[in-house]
RNA sequence: GCCCGGGUGGCGGAACGGUAGACGCUUCGGACUUAAAAUCCGAUUUCCGCAAGGAAGUGCCGGUUCGAAUCCGGCCCCGGGCACCA
């Protein structure tokens, strides 16, 4: 019942079915890829390289939805299209496995969460198999694995080492119901998503990685980067960087010395009639007179128990407290009084500003609920105000007015004079700020990587340091608590990776640590710097002057560490003296083609580029951008129009329609819905239409005996018509596969196997070919039929159909008749026809003389091959 | 509020400023069949017409152009992002 094929000292069975069996078929021919690892990167280093990427999945326990492999074929139909170009394509997959879902089944189990991340693992891994992609499966990784995870903390170590990691007491969010700590999606609408406890702030020490230090070079990498726009533009919105002044004003009250602002609109200075401090300000202490000091005192505290939320979203009044200070305008001496307001942020600028009701919609709604003066300065320079004072707040350009010696000057001019001149004195400078904070960089949860970090003594601090002079800071990391200053020690590479112990509960700890902390035999030890070996503290210490009393740290990475640099472990994933070698990185830098949804259009993607940024500046990457060309593929939205959703019941997975109509059909589907990176609505009934296609392609190629199809013979010659429409075909998709226009490409096949069948006689050539570009969509009925139709190699393998422009040439051309624009008819003339011929033929067509027999020609229109229109008095 | 993206048949969607609705789904009719399924052939924007054909038509209003779904201006609606960042 089986056919031996030869292939490059292998042999595979090919079906015998006469019909088209799908399941038989693609279970067979991804064995025979697999067995013959057809779809390993770097078999040939004489090609040209092309990495795809995809981003790669969080293993959820509810598996595969139809949304993963749209953007998985899209990438694979570029793979396979660029191995059949002649590339050395490296297309590899992995597994982003740390995440919340597996901890909280842990905590409910008991089970470790690794023991649940393998299994979601390899259902996941069996979903993907089915559906035929073009992996290297060789290259498989699994962000979980210490053989990977260690070198996630050894970049974390470059970090702390250039000064890049820190300390800092952060707030994260509190349940004392739970006695936990919460992660921001853990926590909606101001409860726990687990039970609907209400959750609050509480500052605890945190990891925070300064990723502000990049700012600028984040910003201006993305000129250049072949990005979405709607994308680039939503990273440069959240780095937000804005150019203006640091002004210092003075203060009435002798001691705290100046009071300093940051504003973009240093011309507005002269506008200024108060001042306005964050609750959390340093100086709000010192400024607050006595008579006012409860009044501040108490808006204080109200501030602080507001959650952000609060303070933002729902707080449309704003709401502020005057201290009873003053400070001093350094430009003309004017007295301002100082409020305390929560409407200005502690985390931005100074934490101060000057107030410009008259010029900003904040200050103004303020100077109106308070009576505070409001003092026009801007006026617009144009005509429009017509004499007549502008509506305020007034937010536009203009000149200056009531600004002494500033008063006439352009709004830009006047702000630059006035900056210039305080700075001269002393009292301002140029500055620029960011939006972008850094990144909180530490969880208080068991399922992620360890910090490769101890904490010791100061004393020990400074007898270790002399030891591991190039692996520290310049400036120690530490923090004080309970009147005890620690200090942050690293690990030394060697004893990466540092893998997380076994534990008894996978809760937090309750004291705001994580379930690590209470592993007394972990945390508390007896540390060896040089090593990084470690004994219980329970224990005696060994001898040794390098010894000494340590604390572990018990918080772990955030999810998005394992993800800013897999693509980097794809190209040498096995490497066990470096994260990858050089060679394989100039081999295959980063991704060539980067898909995935864009959700992840800011956070991810700013803070791999953040880390790759960081590895260029100490020569591990050739690069500083990690992904040159991104595309977001669109979601697929239910039958009903709504989100998928495990809960709403119209979540599609992939297993019952592979089952029903095969992975070839679904994958086809999936392109044809609509344009990739369109939001699209899954249609049940849809899949049909594929799938019939893939069907007649069947039967027109095979015959009744599951061999060749009679009608396709070696010597036939194709119809002119044929060859052109091939030759359209091979061009258009091609193309289309290029800008990832999979849609289109199929309607063109799908018209190509329409003539196809029409024709009683085809070239097994123009079989073949066909065949060759239907592949990359569908392969697995495409390497059967190159197969049965005796093709030699595999249709993976085999070369891009060549494009002939001759082909397409054709000796007669439709032309289109219109009269005054309108369609009248058209029909076949010479390709060379001139504009005086076209007339003749047009004025002799019936339904052209109709509408311009006897009226005047006033202009002809002429477009050869396309179009004539007479335009008619 | 601000910044993007998008509104085309019953549905998903095609259309370098040049025949609007390719391709597919759905539906209807026909062929094949004892019958059904599958398959094959044909029709499927609306209105008028027996037909040939004509008219209207790409969210709404206006403009540019020989010619606009496409370009420009003003609105309406839907989706996404940001949101006291001084």
């Amino acid at each position: 019942m089986e056919r031996m094929v030869h292939y490059g000292g292998f042999h595979t069975m090919v079906t015998d079915s006469k019909d088209y069996d799908f399941q038989e078929i693609e279970r067979r021919w991804q064995s025979f890829w697999e067995r013959n690892r057809t779809f390993a990167a770097g078999k040939d280093p004489s090609r040209p390289k092309f990495y795809v990427l995809d981003m790669f999945p969080y293993p959820s326990g509810s598996g595969l939805h139809i949304g993963h492999p749209e953007g998985y074929t899209a990438t694979d139909i570029i793979a396979r299209h660029r191995r059949a170009r002649g590339f050395d394509v490296l297309h590899p997959i992995g597994w982003d496995a740390f995440g919340l879902p597996a901890e909280q089944h842990a905590v409910k189990t008991g089970t470790h969460p690794a023991a649940n991340t393998q299994n979601n693992i390899a259902n996941f891994r069996r979903q993907i198999k089915a559906l035929g992609f073009s992996y290297d499966w060789d290259r498989e990784i699994d962000t979980t694995d210490p053989r990977y995870f260690r070198w996630t903390q050894w970049i974390f170590l470059q970090l702390f080492r250039r000064g890049l990691a820190y300390v800092d007491e952060r707030p994260v969010w509190w349940c004392p119901e739970l006695r936990t700590v919460l992660a921001n999606e853990e926590v909606i609408d101001g409860k726990s998503d687990v039970g609907g406890f209400p959750v609050e702030r509480r500052n605890l020490r945190q990891w925070v990685l300064r990723i502000t230090a990049y700012a600028d070079r984040l910003l201006s990498g993305l000129e250049g980067l072949d990005w979405p726009d709607s994308t680039k533009r939503m990273q440069a919105a959240w780095i937000g960087r804005s150019e203006g002044a640091e002004i210092t004003f003075g203060l009435e009250k002798p001691g705290p010395g100046g009071l300093r602002v940051f504003t973009t609109r240093p011309d507005t200075l002269f506008g200024c009639t108060y001042m306005v401090l964050a609750p959390e300000h340093g100086l709000v202490e010192a400024l607050t007179t006595p008579e006012m000091r409860v009044a501040v005192g108490d808006y204080r505290r109200r501030a602080a128990s507001k959650s952000d939320l609060e303070r933002t979203d729902l707080a449309k009044d704003k709401t502020g407290v005057f201290t009873g200070s003053f400070a001093v305008n350094p430009v003309n001496g004017a007295r301002l009084p100082i409020w305390v307001a929560d409407y200005v942020l502690m985390g931005y600028g100074t934490g101060a500003i000057m107030a410009v009701p008259a010029h900003d919609e904040r200050d103004f709604e303020f100077a109106a609920r308070y009576s505070l003066p409001v003092v026009p300065v801007i006026e617009p320079a144009d005509h429009s105000s017509n004499g007549q004072a502008p509506k305020l707040p007034y937010t536009g350009d203009g000149n200056l007015v009531h600004s002494d010696g500033y008063t006439g000057l352009d709004w830009r001019e006047g702000g630059r004079r006035i900056t210039t001149d305080l700075a001269a004195k002393g009292s301002a400078r140029h500055s620029v700020n960011f939006k972008l904070r850094d990144w909180l960089f530490s969880r208080q949860r068991y399922w992620g990587e360890p910090i490769p970090i101890v904490w010791v003594s100061e004393g020990d601090y400074r007898r270790a340091a002399p030891r591991l002079a190039g692996a520290l800071p310049e400036e120690p990391v530490s923090f004080e608590q309970d009147g005890v200053v620690r200090f942050a020690l690293p690990l030394c590479e060697s004893a990466l990776p540092l893998e997380l112990p076994p534990v008894q509960s996978y809760l937090p700890s309750g004291t705001g640590e994580s379930a690590l902390a209470n592993v007394p035999g972990w945390v508390d030890i007896w540390f060896d710097f040089t090593t990084g070996m470690a004994v219980p503290a329970t224990e005696p210490p060994p001898a040794g002057d390098t010894w000494i009393r340590a604390r572990r740290e018990t918080n772990t990475m955030p999810q998005w560490a394992g993800s800013c640099w897999y693509y980097l472990r794809f190209t040498d994933p096995r490497n066990s003296r470096q994260f990858a070698s050089p060679e394989a990185l100039a081999r295959w830098g980063g991704p060539d083609l980067y898909v995935g949804g864009a959700e992840h259009a800011v956070l991810h993607l700013l803070y791999a580029r953040f880390w790759h940024k960081v590895l260029f500046d100490i020569g591990a990457v050739p690069t500083d951008e990690p992904f040159r060309r991104l595309f977001h593929q669109g979601i697929i939205l239910g039958e009903d129009g709504e989100k998928m959703a495990k809960s709403g019941g119209n979540a599609v997975s992939p297993d019952a329609i592979i089952e029903s109509h095969g992975t070839d059909s679904l994958r086809l589907f999936l392109m044809f819905l609509g344009p990739l990176e369109a939001m699209k609505p899954w249609n049940p009934r849809g899949i049909e239409g594929p799938h019939r296609f893939l069907q007649k392609v069947w039967r027109d190629c095979i015959g009744d005996d599951g061999g060749a199809n009679p009608k396709i013979a070696g010597g036939a010659q194709d119809s002119a018509e044929l060859q052109k429409l091939l030759h359209e075909t091979i061009r258009k998709v091609g193309d289309d596969i290029e800008a990832l226009r999979f849609n289109t490409a199929i309607s063109q096949m799908m018209i190509f196997e329409n003539a196809l069948h029409k024709e009683a006689r085809v070239s097994r050539a123009t079989a073949l070919a066909f065949i060759q570009l239907l592949a990359p969509f569908a392969p697995h009925i495409c390497e059967e039929l190159w197969s049965r139709l005796g093709a030699p190699g595999l249709a993976s393998e085999a070369p891009w159909p060549r494009f002939d422009p001759a082909r397409i040439s054709a000796a007669e051309v439709r032309l289109v008749f219109q009269v005054n624009g309108k369609h009248r008819g058209d029909r076949l003339v010479p390709a060379g026809l001139t504009q005086e011929q076209a007339v003749a033929l047009a004025t002799a067509d019936p339904r052209v003389a109709a509408f311009a027999g006897n009226r005047t020609i006033v202009k002809v229109v002429y477009v050869p091959g396309r179009i004539l229109n007479l335009v008619v008095s």
